[in-house]
This record gives structure tokens, sequence and C-alpha cells, in this order.
DNA sequence: GCATAGACGTTGAAACTTCAACTACATCTC
DNA sequence: GAGATGTAGTTGAAGTTTCAACGTCTATGC
């Protein structure tokens, strides 16, 4: 990638590479409207239930947290302080480390997923899921796939750092 | 989608799903911060600058900007003006509308988006285009675009209110 | 022609994210 | 076992997006 001629991409590709751009912001916008409008969760928080719901204890790291979501460490500080406030999760001090807190999820926090879960589901499914056959989910899914894995293994910056000076 | 039972993902669909959501982060958030690292330009102001670029006279209409982006009036205001600020475009008023605002790239912009355009080009190869075969890659647009048809179609919302009071 | 409604864009405040310290604790090394 | 380095999480300010209200102009209906 280093040639000064840029290898342009075929209109056939722009054309592709667009229409991923705007149907994905189309399609995680309108996600997350259906679960504000519903539920008064954003997409964001519906995820971090999501998480917290599939944990031992329905416990998780402030850091399993952001790791898995691919959030700064402070993003996930004011999120969950702010779902804190509202009653969905409580922090507790982390066993074994001093340093660390664990998030988990309270009977409310579990209450409003249990309601947000259909809302969520739906939408995936009818904005997205129905709209493909099985084969071409699929092969959206592999690629995908091979899309995180690949920038996992590149950006060694997306391990951890994403808070911390570069 | 209104039966009391709600028909959830397959644990194959989740996690095509899922891997679509980490894998598009991921996808965005680095070329965001390569344009940035690179250019001082964040991902959607290229995009603006690639869409005037391609427009008559490379000027449009403040909400062409809006509609073609997926973004709110509002939220195009306050981009055009630190665009303003920075020097890459300049604001005219409109022909033939009183009311109306047209955004022109500048010849500084023009000179920045030259320069961008290979680092998000080569960006795109490496992390997504080249991962995927020509087929696989075709069919991934042709789904997104069935997406974004859908939404667009169903979503009468997104045609323009975004801003407006619903 | 005037009133009402609609469209264009802006504004400022609130909400959210990012960024750069910073505290506290853990681990590693000698 | 003391110092250096690294990790966990928070904080507050700066930057960005959203939200509601507004001012201006255009189109519509009477």
């Amino acid at each position: 990638m280093s040639a000064s001629e840029t290898h342009w991409l075929s209109s056939e590709q722009q054309r592709a590479w667009r229409a991923f751009i705007i149907g994905s912001t189309l399609l995680t916008d309108t996600l997350d409207r259906e679960l504000r409008q519903a539920h008064g969760l954003s997409l964001g928080e519906y995820e971090i239930l999501v998480r917290l719901s599939e944990s031992p204890d329905r416990t998780l790291r402030m850091a399993q947290i952001a790791e898995s979501m691919q959030h700064s460490r402070s993003r996930v500080t004011h999120t969950v302080s702010r779902m804190e406030k509202a009653g969905l999760i409580a922090r507790c001090a982390a066993e074994g480390d001093r340093r660390g807190v664990e998030a988990r999820m309270t009977d409310k926090g579990w209450d409003l997923l249990v309601q947000a879960a259909p809302t969520h589901v739906n939408g995936v499914r009818e904005h997205f899921v129905d709209l493909a056959g099985d084969a071409e989910f699929a092969t959206m899914g592999k690629l995908m796939n091979a899309v995180a894995d690949h920038l996992l293994a590149v950006n060694p910056a997306f391990e951890d750092i994403r808070d911390t000076a570069e």
C-alpha cells in the first residue's frame, strides 16, 4: 500500500461500500430509536445489559465491558454511572483486586432487559435478517467476522488502549 | 411482529449479527482514526467533502448534505460551521430561495480531499474489500442495499424529519 | 392579499463521547 | 522490600451530537 498510485475502487465496489455505510448507519439508528421510544434505553445500554445478563452473577468488571463493547474505559464509566443512577446497574468492589469495580445488573435492569429484548430482536429480524436469505446472511456474518479479526489483529491499540495516551 | 412469543435468533444468526455489530464498529472507528491521524479529518467530514466534490460547482445545499448523510440538519449546521472555520468549506446564499444556504468546497478543501482520498481508499481495501472475495463483497453490498431501501421505505421519518419535532 | 402551514437553516442547552490527567492498587525487578 | 512500571477506574473539561425552540422565507388556500 505504499505505491504512489492509489488503487481506486471499481464503481461496483464503490456502490457496495456506500450501501454498507448508509445501510449500517440506518440500521443502528433505527434499532437505537426503536429501543429508546419503547423502553427509554439506547442500543449501547441495551448491549451492556445483554452482556451482564450472560455473565455469572449478572456481573462484569468495568474493563470487560469496555473491551467487549470496544468502548473506552472512560466511556464505560460515564455510561455505567448513568445506568446506576437509573437503577439498572449497581457498582460493587471487585474481589481480589482492590482497584477493580464490578458492575452488577439489578432486578430492575433485568426486568427492563426482558421487556426490551423482543423489541430489539424483532427489529433485527425485520430490518436485517429477514431481508437476507440464510446463505446471504451467513456470508455477511463470515465477512464481518473476518473484518473484526483482521482489525483486532492489525491494530494492537484495540486490545486495550483507546483511553490511555497513545 | 405482534405475537406474544418472540422469535429469537438462532445461535448462528446471533453470531453473525454480533459479528456485524462489532465488525462495523471496528471498521468505521479504524477508518475514522486513520483519516484523523493522517489528515486531521473525521470520516464524516471526509464524506461531506466527497459529496461536494461530486456536485456541480462543488456546491450542495445544506439539506442535501443532511439527507445524503442521514444526519440531522442541525448536525450539518454544526459540522459545516467547523469546516468553514477550518477553511474547507464556504457558505453562500442559495439562488432562488432566500431561506437556503449553499456549502461550497474551497480549494483548500479540495486539496485536502485529494490528499485524504488515498488514505481512505487504501483503508477500505485493506480492512474490508480485500478480506472478501468479489462475490462475497457483492452479496454484502446487495444485502446492505436492501436494508437501506427497506429502512428508507419503512421509516418515513428518515426522509427529512430527524430534527423536526416528531 | 392575507393567513396558515410548511420548509430551510440556525441557535443554545442538554446529553454523550473523547481526551488528558490523576489516584489507587498490583506486579515486576533488583 | 523499595522503586519502577503497568493496570483499573475515575474525573473534569473540551469536543460533538441531539433536542427543542426559533426566525426567516415560501407555498397554499381562501
